[in-house]
DNA sequence: CTGTTAGCGCTTTCAC
DNA sequence: GTGAAAGCGCTAACAG
């Protein structure tokens, strides 16, 4: 059943290098052997002992894929794609969820366990501490981040700031003033970029139109719809409530807008909302969003560490940005002063 | 920088053996000769090679996790649930994301190459074609399935078609009498058991109240939002429409939704809709559903396997069927008959 | 309680 | 083009 590279070897009368060789396609191997081996090998449904040749050679060829919450949208997409990247390369994606610091159900992420079990690492959204980092990097593995630049690492990422610019300034054009921002829980570690890149495009963009914005227009939404749905109860709860509001992610504006609607208010008509991602529900929810390539960056940074893996420079600097797009669906119309 | 064995066994003054015993926690060491060594090994940063030791024991501490659609929310929460599970048993989780058989993006799955790779398979909803199967099953690997009973191998799900009965008897007390289906597509392979036997006990139910369901009222949904909301306008276009819907799911339950309210009908006044699963966006929605432990059944089929891996005879059969809960919000009312 | 000694199954020089 | 042999780093008897 479990055939060992010496019984392929035995039974096509050559050495086992040989059938190593012939098997790996490596040169200096006849096409005549080539062929017995093959033949050989697929008769006794030889398969080659990764752990033996991972221990011979020092390659894993496994890939760790470090994310948390895998059952966010935006998670759940970029490990199923960078997956697919992988095992199209032959590569195992070990999948390895980290938590909130605060989160004490799970053990907290050592990156030192990795050693020896990994050629590379893809780090999703940067969700770690400054040790887990320094760890990280000592590990000495091709490591790219996917959501942040991190200087000294690969990255693959979207400019968020831009995102927000290009968020705001569609509902400044539109003649909202009064423009309020939902974005993650700044006590979470998962603020590390994305929230706060966006929350201060959403900032410099207003205050290059000349508006001071009003501290209560910033509610956190924790990056969930149940969370969008919260802040949007908020928001309409101000004595002055906002006119548009700019969600981080699709999931906090669809929540919000429910929100919305459950009190018997219109969008656009009582409230513009305009979200981050591009997911499904947006658009089945008619709600405009700057769309980012989430399962491309995957593809992107998956590609990343493979070639840096295969390129002699093991650490090659590269950095992706990846262009968003502004979709306008219907959630979004012309303020109150322009109607 | 990467210390081996025979570092720490040198620097502690005792032999490789002592230092492998006495890190892993075997009998046989002295307190004091384990303190020594534990304290030299972290002093070294030393961390046991994976490789090494896979060669040694035979054993890979890796499980493998089969998945179709990692990014649906069903898969993603299995997914996420299971890697925390087998992590906190130190075992590492090998995502292995499967393709329809029709997506040629993907190579084929091929079980043989997860021998020696993993201790252990959890399978997620049997997407899997026969030879796939028996496949998996040569390699006399404890294997779980989740979302389906296989015969001979471990399994842990709901019992669809009692969800679907639940449904569908909710749904007629109401005094609905034209209740439609959406469920997957019959052409895909993922329509392997939930959306068979979904409907089985759709089809039952009805029966049993001496209605036999009209062809019209059985609509694909893809189990996708998207899915849902074509199926909706399907219904609704028909001359004599549903006026209730059974969704396999809640994510086309949601898209079920929203296709109604955008043509301005009501739910549920003009339509009732039940869903499958218990979703955060079902909740917003105000989606009545039969809601399933996903994350829980993903606990336990991680448990089942460790626990074969364990005990004696390694493949236990062990079949867990959870219960599920009618969940009976806003979106299911009294039928047009009773009002 | 601890050390010695074989391997685990494959890859990889180095000869031939 | 092919084979012999020496490891890769750890574990598992078997002695002592």
């Amino acid at each position: 059943m479990n055939a060992r590279i010496q019984d392929v070897a035995r039974e096509a009368g050559v050495s086992t290098a040989t059938v190593s060789r012939a098997l790996r396609g490596l040169p200096n191997v006849s096409e005549q052997t080539r062929r017995t081996v093959s033949q050989v090998a697929s008769e006794l449904g030889y398969v080659v002992s990764r752990s033996a040749s991972r221990l011979a050679t020092g390659r894993t060829l496994a890939i760790a894929v470090i994310a948390p919450y895998v059952e966010r949208w935006f998670y759940a997409q970029l490990v199923s794609a960078i997956e697919g990247e992988l095992r199209q390369s032959g590569f195992d994606a070990l999948l390895i969820g980290i938590a909130e610091p605060e989160d004490t159900d799970r053990d907290p992420f050592d990156p030192a366990t990795l050693r020896g079990r990994v050629d590379g690492v893809v780090v999703l959204t940067v969700p770690l501490t400054g040790a887990e980092l320094d760890g990280l990097r000592s590990l000495g593995l091709p490591t790219v981040f996917v959501g942040a630049a991190v200087s000294g690492s690969m990255s693959v990422r979207i400019d968020d700031v831009a995102v927000a610019r290009v968020a705001t300034e569609h509902l400044l054009q539109l003649g909202h003033r009064r423009i309020a921002y939902v974005g993650g829980d700044p006590r979470q570690r998962i603020n590390f970029t994305a929230p706060v890149d966006r929350r201060a495009g959403w900032l410099a963009a207003l205050r290059e139109a000349g508006i001071e914005p009003d501290p209560s227009w910033e509610v956190p939404g924790q990056f969930t719809a149940t969370g969008g749905f919260a802040a949007g109860n908020t928001l309409l709860d101000l004595p002055e409530p906002p006119t548009a509001v700019f969600c981080a992610s699709d999931d906090m504006a669809s929540g919000l807008l429910l929100a919305v609607r459950g009190r018997g208010l219109k969008v656009p008509e009582d409230l513009s909302i305009l979200g981050v991602d591009g997911t499904e529900m947006a658009q089945l929810l008619d709600l405009s969003t700057v769309a980012q390539p989430v399962r491309k960056q995957g593809e992107i940074a998956a590609r990343m560490v493979l070639q840096a893996l295969r390129g002699e420079q093991r650490h090659r600097l590269e950095h992706a940005v990846l262009p968003v797009v502004l979709v306008e669906r219907g959630s979004t119309a012309a303020g109150p002063f322009v109607r």
